[in-house]
Order: structure tokens, then sequence, then C-alpha cells
RNA sequence: GGUCCUGUGGCCGAGCGGCUAGGCUCAGCUCUGCAAAAGCUGCUACUCCGGUUCGAAUCCGGACGGGACCUCCA
């Protein structure tokens, strides 16, 4: 595998060289969603970002095992370990099993991934298919006497576990200001260490969602899960951990805290964290109650936003900033990302019409060297797509006879976008809905006939008419040097 | 309160010691019967105050603004 791609890895700080344990084969886990609610936008960049890595892994020709998980057990609502788990909560509400929200968030969430045409995981396991797994990791904590179990609940010792591990690696924080920062034990609690949490915690009689183990009745703690699956489905050691920034200092930290109390290991070697959607500045969350539903996006039903927009040019937005910068959502911005996408398709349809001559006047070559660099720097899409902008110069300006570029120069202009555009971005085109599609096709080349018969005759006013009256409909025409276009 | 990140032109955003991305907006020009589209040109910026350096948006210190985490969240 020849490439130079290098990856900002959390765990160290730095920019590194991205070598798999076991190359071709790359392991990938991404802690998925927790689907008791609709996922909103910023959840949605997350897994965006991480189908673009995984895509580029593909690209590279490496064979990837995508683990993206489902969060349908045991997440719980608040801080203090007890209490109804946020499934069970909503399905009292709503009068409903647990499971039929979980079926349906699922159901929705991959609908809107498939909005988004992103690339479905290679496993997708969910917290409750594997909850024998949880329990068996947590047994093995208790026995290397990193956790106690105490009336029913397992709770992981911190300061046991730091006293010959780093707790705080992947923060680079000191134990201390954690200390510091975290709640008084009271009397309520009964685990031993204020930044104890729990890896497997008692049910109450109420509660819904409830497993039998060697501690009783109970559910499993929220970062057990991860440390199952991934390890069950990638090993104890793989290549990328990702997940959104909110999930490093807490989810991420506990979990390679329990891989490493259960079997010694540190579970994956690169770790990667995608920055936060705001609005206004403001992070993009359930609970600031901030949140934009991607189908509303679609529609333009929401006060941020002046209209509908397609999907693709939500991507495409996403993309013009780098995953690990906070990118600032506002309709404006939005409005700026959907011409210049549609632009860029624009010109990839003008690139299928172009033809060839004998010499070049660009380096078309030395435009692809620059995408891959791009790439290989930590997933640059904002600096790949100014790049691609390059090639949108180029092809207009051969539209206009401007300038030459030779055939052998045309097929790589097709080739970078099939590549970047289409299989690394991941982003497409309206697909054309052939039949339909080449029937107004035909009328359409006989209205611009039509239209073409006036202007020759100087009869200008029809000309104008028939563009006026296709404009109203929603087709534009656009006069070119060899004829007019037109396009919806 | 503690820890950390961040502050780029009208807007969105790369860059992170010299070569000053890109997109959108705006203005002008070319093309065009007129438009639209496209091409070209222009508006040329790095919060402020110090310091290091031959040279700083980029490194260091300070001030101010914004944000994240420390508590469920991608």
């Amino acid at each position: 595998m020849t490439h130079n791609l290098h990856i900002h890895n959390t765990l160290t700080r730095k920019k590194e060289k991205f070598i798999p344990i076991n190359s071709p084969f790359v392991g990938m886990y991404v802690c998925g969603p927790t689907v008791y609610s609709d996922v909103h936008l910023g959840n949605c960049r997350t897994f965006i970002s991480f189908d673009m890595m995984y895509r580029y892994l593909l690209h590279l020709g490496y064979t990837v095992r995508y683990v993206r998980n489902i969060t349908d057990a045991g997440h719980l609502e608040g801080d203090r370990d007890e209490g109804d788990d946020k499934f069970a909560k909503k399905a009292k509400l709503l009068q409903v099993e647990p499971m039929e929200i979980v079926q349906k968030y699922t159901v929705g969430f991959r609908e809107i991934m498939n909005l988004y045409n992103t690339l479905p995981p290679s496993i997708e396991p969910a917290a409750t298919g594997h909850i024998i797994e949880q329990q068996e990791i947590t047994k093995k904590i208790i026995e290397n006497k990193f956790a106690y179990e105490i009336n029913g609940t397992v709770y992981f010792d911190v300061e046991k576990y730091s006293k010959t591990n780093n707790y705080t690696e992947l923060t680079n924080r000191k134990l201390e200001d954690l200390l510091e920062g975290s709640r008084e034990l009271d009397g309520q609690d009964e685990k031993k260490g204020r930044l104890d949490f729990a890896l497997w915690i008692k049910a109450k009689p109420e509660h819904l969602m409830k497993w039998p183990s060697p501690w009783g009745i109970g559910f499993p703690g929220w970062h057990i899960e991860c440390s199952a699956m991934s390890t069950k489905y990638l090993g104890e050691k793989f290549d990328l951990h990702g997940g959104g920034m909110d999930l490093q200092a807490t989810h991420h930290t506990n979990e390679i805290a329990q891989n490493i109390a259960y079997c010694g290991k540190s579970p994956a070697n690169y770790w990667l964290h995608t920055n936060m959607l705001t609005v206004k500045r403001q992070r993009m969350s359930k609970s600031l109650g901030n949140s934009i539903l991607p189908m509303e996006l679609v529609t333009g039903n929401n006060p941020l936003l002046s209209k509908g927009y397609h999907p693709m040019a939500i991507k495409f937005f996403m993309m013009q900033t780098h995953y690990s910068s906070t990118l600032d959502f506002s309709d404006e911005a939005l409005q700026g990302s959907e011409k210049a996408f549609y632009r860029l398709m624009e010109s990839y349809k003008t690139l299928q019409t172009i033809s060839a001559a004998a010499s070049s006047n660009e380096n078309i070559a030395e435009l692809q060297k620059k995408c891959y660099e791009a790439m290989d720097d930590d997933f640059n899409t904002p600096v790949l797509i100014a790049n691609l902008f390059e090639t949108v110069r180029i092809i207009n300006s051969v539209n206009d006879k401007k300038i030459n570029l030779t055939q052998t120069d045309i097929d790589l202009l097709k080739k970078i976008y099939q590549d970047f555009v289409f299989d690394i971005m991941g982003l497409k085109a309206d697909e054309e809905n052939s039949k339909s599609n080449s029937a107004l096709e035909k009328v359409m080349q006989l209205v611009l006939e039509m239209r073409i018969k006036a202007k020759n005759n100087k009869d200008f006013a029809a000309s104008d008419e028939i563009r006026n009256k296709l404009n109203e409909a929603g087709v534009v025409i656009k006069d070119g040097k060899d004829g007019a276009t037109w396009s919806i």
C-alpha cells in the first residue's frame, strides 16, 4: 500500500503516518448514535466525516472492517448511575415497548444516513445484543481487581487504575484537576471514588430493560458496550477509533481504562475526534434545543432556514470545513455552499461534452497529485475542494474554447471527479430518472430548436417568450457558443 | 471555579515562520440581439498590546471576545 496518509492522533496530539497493524486490513470503530430520538445535523456531521475517512481508506486499497455501534441500552439520563435509562423513560412516556423506540429511531437513523449517501458500516452491532459479552468483560475487570461490586452495581475503580496507568492519557489532563472539578460524594453514593463509573447497574423493579447477571438483575453501564463490541469484532488491538469530541473526556477515557483493565491493552492505535456543529457559535445539542433535524433541512421547515436544501449541498457544506474544526451553521453559509456545489456538478456535466485537442495548457496530473496531498494531510477536504474548483475553471475554459486539453487529460479529469467527488466525499449528482427524463429530453430539444428558428428569424419576442415561460416552469435556458443548454 | 481549544477580508472557511487557498457575496470588463451562464480583473484579511526573529496571521507572554469539557449528548 503506497500512500502518505497522515492522521492527527488525539492520543498523542500529533499528526502521524498511518500504519495499520495488519495491512491491507484495517479495523475501525466509531461510536454510533443513541437511538432514543431523531439524530440531528450535528450527529450527522460526525458520521459523514467518518464515512469520508472510511471511503478514503477503501480508495487507497485497504480492506476495512468498519464497526459502528447502535446504543440501545444502558445509557443513563444523569451522571448518578441511577434512574431509568433513556429508552425506558421515553417508552413509558409513549406507552410503548423500549425496543419499539429503538426500532423506530434505528430505522430513522439509517434512512438519514442513506439520504446523505453514506456507506453502511461492515458491522452495526447493538448493545442489547451483547449483554453477555459486556458481563464477561465486567467479570474479568473485577477479577483483575479494577472493579468492585456494591449492592448489585459494579463500579470501575479509577483511583486504583490510575496508580498503575495513565487514566487521563486521552485528554492530557491532570488527575487532581479532574478530581477537583468533580462532584463531592454525598451519603447517597455507594461508589468509593468520585471518578468511579458503573460497569453494571442494578435495576429497580419497575425498570423495563434489564437482564440477569452474576450481580443480580440489572443493565450495562454506557462505556462497557463499546469495549465489548470493539473487542469482539476487531480484537483487543485495532487501528482506528473515532467519535465526536464530546465523547473524548468521559466515554473514550473510560473505554480505554476498561480495555486496559480487562486485557492490558489500549484498544486503538489512532484516535480520531470530530468537532462540533454549532449554531450561532453554540454547540448543537439535544439538550440545548437548538437542533436541526436532517429532514427539516431538506424541507426547509425550521425557523433557522429560508428554504429547503439538497442533502448533497448540505454534505458539501460540511466537507468545506475540516472535520476537526467547529462548523458554524447558518442559512447564509449554506446558501453559499449550495451554489458552489451546483457549480461543481454543472462542470462535471460540461466535462462530458468537451472535446479533446492535440495539446494541453494545464497540468492535470499535478492537480491530481494535489488532491491526494490534501487527503493525505489528515483528510483535508477543504483543501481538496479548493483544488477541485481549479478543475471547474479549467473545464469551463475549455468549454469556452479558451484553452485546450488532450484526451488523456480529459480522461484524467473524469477520474479525478469519480475518485474524489463521488467515491471519497460521497457526493452524487441527481440521479437521472432515465425513462421520464429521456422523454423530457426530446421535448426540450424540440422546444430549443423552435427557439433557435425564432432567433434566426430575429423574432426575439418569440424566443424570449419561450425562455421566460420555461423559466416560470423552473427550466433555465443558457445560450452557449454551440447552441443552448437547459437545466432544472 | 478548574482544564483545554479558538479569534482570518461583507459572509463561510484553509493555511500555522518567508511563496499571502477556495467558495459565496459585491463591483467592473469580455462574450451575448438582450439575459443567464462562463472567463478575466478588483475589493487583499489575519482581535488588541508587547516580545523572539533578517522576516509572524503562523512561535512566546499578556489583555479582551467566543467555545468545549469537567454532568446525558456525535
